[in-house]
DNA sequence: CTGAAAGCGCTTACAG
DNA sequence: CTGAAAGCGCTTACAG
């Protein structure tokens, strides 16, 4: 076989690598004539420049990192979508890892990311993430890094996310013009931002309209998924029979607690309303739809990719780039789990 | 800031490039105490091989590239799962695509990823793709190719698939055996290799059980998505009264079905049966719960990966390396959509 | 308009 | 045990 390069195309044609690469490349000190034979033999030979060689000659590989804590999610692998879709438009590859969630997993990628030197990297924190010093690392390095969703607020660096306080405010303020009197809400873990600022945004949301914040029915999810939803329900529905609406900090915890309530025969909304979060396409489709707060996942991760291009195209060019907080609205959707 | 070489390290060193590079790799034929001192300045400085350099010397990129129709797809995402996972354990990056079922796209991707000069290429048909040139181009290339899930039968490559007709044919057989006697099929496009076969599967389970095949209650999906499974049950609820069981393509296409049915109050599965494919979470915990056949998702990227591996390491050796189609087993989930 | 030459940062066969 | 040298395949400043 052998792979086709300059050298063979300039040796059959009798002219030097130069001419070909600079042919190849549209450069404008070459005569149409030679442009046109070099043009010519490499299409017939087929010729695809050496990425490596071109890589270590630009010093760039035309390829960003990104790291979520897991693919199979629907808002992540949807964050997925628009940024590999976006960057490829761009000109750019993507190399995808997921962190688990475990800290010491994402300062692996970061490395590895770094060894390969990607052009930029972008970054959704693990839950479990609490010591910062790999995304230091990163912008010690002068590798361009954009976070999204999952930010921390002690790092430096541009950002894309929503308004989670907001989101958290308007879902619990929906329950409450609902007619809902005793708001429970099953929060995310403990660490990351966004559950902090949802649960934030719950406690203001009562404050404001003079409910009581009752520290009993706030239950913690840490897996987040399906089955803490239908246990917490099951909490719920034994130890708070008071308890007529809940919050929950994810569609898929709310769908669980709708199985729960639907299984034990309470009536939802009439007897308890539940709102969830993120607007995923299945809250729309289960009996009662669940009413939610949609997050704008394909345009976050647009957004993301977009502003790291930015920040690499400033950064090849040594200019100065100012990191930039883009903060997403999100939109309250009303459905029958919370209809008067 | 300026990354640090093989030089730098030399020039404090005070020794050769050639000996940085054999100590930091463990090369025997460095003496202990000059290993010693490159490994320790080495840390201090941070060094990070330069990967353009290595990939050009030992033409080797470590990367690998995957194509898949989407991302957003509970069984494409598990299947991303399992092979970055996977490929990250084995000292492998994957560059990731995706079709959005379009040859053309398809196309271009395959050649970024030659251009990018992966090691490997994993890849999943997208729906449209009926020519085969630009796989044909991969082989022709010497890069190492394997297919999984949706496949093409005039492709010469290693292979990773399920027994679709068997699996058709045992989600019939269940629906014949659950007492239906009139079984509508929701099938997939007509090229993709998969609906064939899982179609013929259903057929020939007609066959077996001496039962009449009708084409007019074989639908054929072209987004396989929850609206084509709600409007299709509803065109067999007003046109095919006497259909009493359904066999969906895609456990998507099948909730879609049940949420039709739950809708206008027919029974599942007293007045009709349905059972899905694929067995993805929602299948399970919708009401009624969702029967269907269990694809192993998780399993068939890790074994692509596994297979694309071996093939790298024997191309790499020159060794000859014999294509290999690997069958996973599938198995029959039955929950209350069919229960009798 | 063309091309010789340097150099990106490694790896490795070879000589000593 | 150490190192000079060649070379991977490009790009580009420079000379002519």
């Amino acid at each position: 076989m052998g792979e086709v390069t300059l050298k063979q195309i300039a040796l059959e044609l009798g002219i030097s690598i130069t001419t070909v690469s600079k042919a190849l490349k549209n450069y404008k000190d070459v005569s149409p004539k030679t442009k046109a034979a070099v043009i010519k033999l490499a299409e017939k030979l087929n010729y695809r420049p050496n990425s490596f060689a071109v890589n270590l000659r630009t010093k760039e590989s035309k390829t960003i990192g990104l790291i979520i804590p897991e693919i199979v999610h629907h808002f992540f692998s949807n964050i997925v979508n628009a940024i590999i879709e976006e960057a490829e438009k761009k000109g750019y590859l993507v190399i995808i890892l997921q962190s688990n969630e475990s800290e010491e997993l994402e300062k692996k990628q970061i490395d590895l990311l770094l060894s390969k030197r990607v052009d930029g990297i972008l970054m959704s924190l693990s839950n479990n993430t609490t010591n910062l010093d790999h995304l230091k690392k990163v912008i010690a390095n002068n590798t361009p890094l954009v976070l999204f969703d999952k930010i921390s607020k002690l790092i430096d660096c541009s950002k894309v996310i929503i308004d989670d306080r907001n989101a958290g405010y308007a879902a619990t303020e929906h329950l409450i013009k609902c007619g809902c009197k005793k708001i429970a809400h099953f929060r995310g873990p403990l660490n990351p931002q966004n559950s902090i600022d949802r649960f934030l945004g719950y406690k203001k949301a009562l404050e404001d309209y003079n409910m009581k914040f009752d520290r009993s029915i706030v239950f913690t999810c840490e897996k987040v998924n399906f089955d803490e939803g239908y246990n917490f329900a099951k909490k719920i529905y034994t130890e708070h029979k008071d308890v007529d609406g809940i919050f929950a900090i994810t569609d898929l915890v709310g769908i669980g607690v709708v199985a729960y309530f639907n299984e034990v025969g309470v009536k939802i909304p009439d007897q308890i309303a539940i709102i969830g979060f993120s607007n995923w396409f299945m809250a729309s489709v289960i009996t009662p739809s669940l009413s939610t707060i949609d997050q704008p996942g394909f345009e976050m991760g647009k957004k993301a990719l977009k502003l790291l291009l930015k920040e690499i195209k400033a950064h090849k060019k040594g200019k100065e780039f100012k990191y930039k907080t883009i903060v997403l609205s999100t939109k309250l959707i009303e459905r029958k789990s919370t209809a008067f």
